[in-house]
RNA sequence: UGACCUAUGGUGUAAAGGUAACACACCAGUUUUUGGUUCUGGUUUUCUAGGUUCGAAUCCUAGUAGGUCAACCA
């Protein structure tokens, strides 16, 4: 990196630079990521990954890894475990792992506190009631006919609650603030409530849970953290989080909001992802064509081309929508360095070269990735009967076709320049066989031919080609922007987002093809080898394509 | 008919009162044994109206537009 000219700050690096300025956190800042653990991870929490760990790297800071599991209902050791995986794999380390519900006994004694301060109360209304009490944001609330009680009555029944004597829904804790207050989350919101539930993580020992709101915020402070970041809809949260912390006297955390991540053509809210899911649009939440950080993996996204993205759609507070084509070109640059280039034909046609021995085998030496010298070349078998792919061969080809066609001649990738002599027809009038001549002194390498063509096309020699399946992925909603749509985005479902090729045919080096090595296919794009795949049947996910001027031309 | 947040090219993000720039996208050309890559160039911008100032994307006022908030969710 460039000292001398540093890149310009985000709002939040802004602020972080002038508390270190003035000598506040002498100890360096501290951030956390807290996720709550009842879902997958998706791109949207990649940002904020990206924000909490990268701020504290950049300042010399540490971050957290906090579940926020105060809600019983939802949540499950399956997304903990799912969540830890998904972060080391991005490329972070925390700090501490640490849960919301290790400070239940602690949350419990700051409610005590509250309640012997008088600024909290028990509550009998109803959820219905209580809701009524809140008035409209236009108009103000009405108080509790609870509200009064006094702290020793409070203090028993607090108790009580925790006791469980109560049945779910009998009774909350709320906190005693301004039911006229312009800001909805003042008027006396819930602090705790009663559920019959075992937790994933503390079983039976508690039957009264904190809210989001009384948990948050003292979480933060009984760990010291210095900038709590979260997305925007909590800012109206923030004078509550505030409240809580100066009236419970404890460490001043301060919450700071940046805007979520929009990504055009799909939808990024844990329900929508689940609906998803549960309605098998998808296969799951690490279907290829998923936001979540685990489809993303699974798809063929690294990790550094994640990071990449995230630092490059920046920070900010105001509302916006990324285009799906800076991820993929985050991915592109990053494979473009690193993914070995092979052959493979999905759509195969057979093409012999009819001047070719029978039974000749030679053996190329094709390089492996013109963009790294050092990674070396592969053996390549060519032979007399090969397969090409059926869009580089057209009957009436346009002036500006730099391929295959009746007298046009073309390169084979890493082999002879050849020429179009004939071609058989199937029944239907498609191409079935093509036949053409190779000019022997034409050999990649050893060309003393003197021919020029404009085009080069990738091709797999027949008897040593490996059957695949091949999985071609695209958006997920044919629209680009999915916020206006509500529930409706069933009906914008790309019907096309996943295109399977059962029998495509790739050349022999992919035989040992791995799960975590990406390739390119020539011309086609870059691709992974699915988990799905087994030792007798090779599985390629389409991670992203190659950027087509062709076909930008063709559709003009 | 409230409170709060936000407003810069097609999309994002910078510019801390002093030449509006960078990336993606798009277009044209260059390079290329991938219609990939590379390289070069181009199109396109401060929500509106007032005000302060020698000077405003930036400060002030008013408007407009978008977003958030009325779960015993987070």
């Amino acid at each position: 990196m460039d000292e001398s000219k540093p890149k310009s700050l985000n709002f939040l690096e802004e602020i972080i630079q002038q508390n270190l300025a003035t000598g506040q956190y002498s100890n360096g800042i501290f951030t956390r990521f807290p996720p709550e653990p009842n879902g997958y991870l998706h791109i949207g929490h990649a940002k904020s990954i990206c924000l909490n760990f990268g701020l504290a790297l950049k300042f010399g800071g540490k971050t957290n890894l906090r579940f926020d599991d105060t809600n019983p209902i939802t949540e499950e050791t399956e997304y903990v475990e799912a969540i830890k995986k998904d972060v080391s794999w991005l490329g972070f380390t925390w700090e501490n792992e640490l849960y919301a519900s290790n400070y239940f006994e602690q949350l419990y004694q700051f409610a005590v506190d509250l309640i012997k301060k008088s600024l909290a109360y028990v509550d009998d209304s109803t959820a219905e009631q209580i809701a009524a009490q809140k008035g409209t944001p236009t108009s103000a609330g009405t108080e509790s006919p609870f509200r009064n009680r006094s702290v020793d009555e409070n203090l028993t029944l607090f108790k009580e609650m925790r006791d469980g004597i109560h049945a779910d829904g009998a009774k909350v804790l709320r906190a005693k603030i301004d039911m006229a207050h312009a800001n909805m989350h003042m008027r006396d919101p819930l602090m705790y409530r009663i559920r019959h539930m075992a937790h994933h993580r503390t079983g039976n020992a508690w039957c009264i849970y904190p809210m989001y709101d009384f948990a948050h915020g003292q979480s933060d402070s009984i760990e010291g953290i210095t900038h709590s970041i979260c997305t925007l809809e909590f800012d109206v949260h923030r004078p509550l989080y505030d409240w809580f912390i100066e009236k419970l006297t404890i460490f001043p955390t301060h919450q700071y909001e940046f805007a979520r991540l929009n990504l055009s053509h799909t939808v990024m809210s844990k329900r929508k992802l689940l609906q998803l899911v549960n309605e098998k649009i998808v296969h799951g939440w690490d279907d290829p064509r998923m936001p979540t950080i685990s489809g993303l993996r699974r798809r063929g996204y690294t990790a550094a081309s994640i990071r990449n993205f995230c630092d490059r759609i920046g920070v900010a507070k105001r509302d916006n929508l990324i285009d799906l084509s800076l991820l993929e070109f985050c991915i592109r640059e990053d494979l473009n360095k690193s993914a070995d280039r092979v052959m493979a034909v999905l759509d195969p046609v057979q093409l012999v070269i009819s001047n070719y021995p029978e039974d000749q085998v030679e053996e190329l030496a094709i390089e492996n990735n013109p963009e790294d010298p050092e990674s070396g070349t592969r053996s390549v078998p060519f032979s007399k009967n090969l397969y090409i792919e059926r869009e580089d061969f057209m009957l009436d080809p346009p002036k500006k076709f730099f391929r295959l066609g009746p007298d046009l001649m073309v390169r084979l990738k890493g082999a002879y320049i050849i020429k179009c002599e004939s071609f058989d027809l199937n029944e239907d009038g498609t191409v079935k066989t093509i036949y053409a001549t190779h000019f022997p002194n034409s050999k990649s390498g050893s060309d003393t031919s003197e021919i020029h063509v404009k085009g080069t096309i990738h091709w797999v020699s027949i008897p040593h080609a490996v059957e695949a399946e091949i999985r071609s992925f695209d958006r997920l909603l044919i629209v680009e922007d999915a916020s206006e749509l509500g529930d409706d985005f069933m009906k914008f479902i790309n019907p096309e987002s996943i295109q399977i090729t059962e029998k495509a045919f790739v050349e022999r080096s992919l035989r040992s093809a791995s799960v975590n090595k990406a390739v390119q296919f020539i011309r086609k794009g870059y691709y992974c080898l699915d988990p799905d795949a087994s030792s007798g049947k090779l599985v390629f996910n389409r991670t992203v394509t190659l950027k087509d001027t062709w076909a930008k031309e063709q559709n003009k």
